[in-house]
RNA sequence: GAGCCAUUAGCUCAGUCGGUAGAGCACCUGACUUUUAAUCAGGGUGUCGCUGGUUCGAGUCCAGCAUGGCUCACCA
């Protein structure tokens, strides 16, 4: 067989032509189903049953230690590691050749008896050794690993072969998202799934991605959220819907941003920003221990106690302790302008009360909310679609929650109200039309929707990933995600 | 989008003042029937990210570009 060599370094030639003599030799390198009786962890953990017992495995060599007419290696399967004894008596001239051929990286199946060596080793006694797909590329060393970051996201496949901790973060990960939908399936939640494809970017302020279908010859947008989808559910008559699913954001990529990125939103018929606060801190806390046993969980250094309750602080409470502006005291927006640079932030002249109270919360509050804590209470400006306080109609009845000094949850009293709601879209109209392209777009047939009524409702977003990020202490978001994104080479 | 840093063998990394490109692992040949970073003897892998420039001479100095990391901006 030819082998194309211009780009090829010497060590993939040779196992190249190792698969040529196996060939010529009528070994098929790739082979087929493979009946195996245990796994290697198995073998390890219950060796005082198996001890003697004949046994299959199946998996990558990941060491060889050559000794003449015997040897050791390691075989690596789902669950682990296990060391394989190999001895040219036992196992015949021609299958010990192939053993002594195989290259670390070769996924084989192997039969023998289980022992433990002199050394204490719980270990395989080879009897049978077959081939069931020849690698034909080199593993990174096996002492040092894959360490260069670009590498390990470009080829995750190499970094989950060669660095055993990646994989427990995404066993994590499905943990964390189990946790979550046993719970919400045991309150009776019913997990749906709502368009990707939307034709008006809703539900978020955010840069939507734009992608076109030819047959109909029309724009798309990729979701931003599914939040207008959902509620559409619960004037349907769903009470308690949620779903666990990516959005895309066409903005910035940071440690803590990935283009897509997946978020839990739930809505509960007929319960408020209380009831969210609730199944929140219920989540959060139920993932962590459920992972870690614990709801005590270090991240980056920092002790973070999950255990509820957490603590709930208005916004405005929030900037007096933390930034000793009382925005109380201070009723427009001039005021509100002045005080902002007073305390030295660039402000836009046109910035609204409510908006600076954002911005002064976010530059002097935020980076101080290690611990767990709901700030309550966000100026209707910047909250479109969240019910207004009865007590206040400048505020909603909204919160955000920030866990080491991260959004990791933003909810509210759903606005039922369909001529609010129109109001609401239509000063977003305006910020759009004088540039905003965050701001949210009129979706008619949303507001058509509330008209004909929506129940009181609470929705909760979760971002899935940040939650991972903390449980795991991963410092980046591609750290929880199997394949960041990532521009292509060359 | 901006600033700083990085890019040398398959992998992990050295490379001094600008003067013939280095190590360990992996790999190849041989020895070795309980090793485990096996050991012992021998072998040497390369578009020094890319394109230009300065220079007698560039992995090394300069400029631009690419990719990545961190920080900032935007955001969740």
């Amino acid at each position: 067989m030819e082998h194309e060599g211009a780009d090829l370094n010497e060590l993939m030639m040779v196992r190249r032509q190792k698969l040529d003599e196996l060939r010529q030799d009528n070994v098929e390198p790739y082979g087929g189903k493979y009946q195996r009786t245990h796994y290697s962890s198995q073998i390890i953990n219950e060796f005082e049953s198996l001890e003697g017992q004949q046994v299959s495995l199946a998996g990558r060599l990941m060491a060889k230690r050559g000794h003449g007419k015997a040897g050791f290696a390691n075989l690596q399967d789902v669950e682990g590691n296990i060391q394989l004894y190999v001895r040219q008596d036992q196992l015949g001239e021609g299958r010990y050749n192939l053993f002594t051929k195989a290259d670390i990286g070769d996924i084989v199946g192997v039969k023998g008896k289980v022992f433990r060596t002199q050394k204490g080793e719980i270990s395989i006694n080879i009897t049978d050794f077959i081939m069931l797909a020849k690698s034909l590329r080199p593993l990174p060393e096996k002492w040092h690993g894959l360490k260069d970051i670009e590498l390990r996201y470009r080829q995750r496949y190499v970094d989950l072969i060669v660095n055993p901790d990646v994989k427990k973060v995404f066993i994590a990960r499905s943990k964390i998202i189990r946790t979550i939908r046993n719970l919400l399936d045991n309150k009776g939640f019913l997990e749906v799934e709502t368009p990707m494809m939307h034709p008006i970017a809703g539900g978020a302020s955010a840069r939507p991605f734009i992608t076109y279908h030819n047959t109909l010859d029309m724009n798309l947008y990729l979701r931003i959220a599914p939040e207008l989808y959902l509620k559409r559910l619960l004037v349907g008559g769903m009470e308690k819907v949620y779903e666990i699913n990516r959005n895309f954001r066409n903005e910035g990529i940071s440690t803590k941003h990935n283009p897509e990125f997946t978020m839990l939103e739930l809505y509960q018929a007929y319960a408020d920003y209380n009831d969210m606060m609730e199944i929140t801190e219920q989540l959060v806390s139920q993932a962590a221990f459920q992972l870690l046993g614990t709801m005590e969980v270090e991240y980056q250094e920092e002790k973070i106690n999950l255990a509820p309750p957490w603590r709930r602080l208005p916004m405005l409470e929030a900037i007096k302790e933390y930034a000793k502006i009382d925005f109380t005291l201070i009723q427009n927006d001039e005021d509100a302008r002045q005080a902002a640079a007073q305390a030295g932030l660039k402000v836009d002249p046109k910035a609204s009360r409510g908006n600076i109270i954002n911005e002064v919360f976010e530059e002097l509050v935020e980076p101080h909310l290690i611990q767990p804590t709901f700030i309550t209470d966000y100026p209707v400006e910047i909250s479109p679609l969240a019910k207004r306080s009865l007590e206040d109609s400048r505020y909603t009845y909204r919160f955000e929650l920030f866990i080491y000094a991260r959004e990791m949850a933003n909810a509210f009293s759903e606005l039922n109200d369909p001529i609010d709601q129109k109001e609401r879209f239509k000063n977003q109209v305006e910020k759009r039309a004088s540039g905003d392209d965050e701001a949210h777009m009129m979706d008619e047939d949303y507001i058509r929707a509330l008209e004909y009524g929506m129940p009181p409702a609470g929705g909760l977003g979760i971002g899935i990933d940040r939650l991972v990020m903390l449980l795991t202490d991963s410092p980046s978001i591609r750290d929880v995600l199997l394949f960041p994104h990532m521009k292509p080479r060359d």
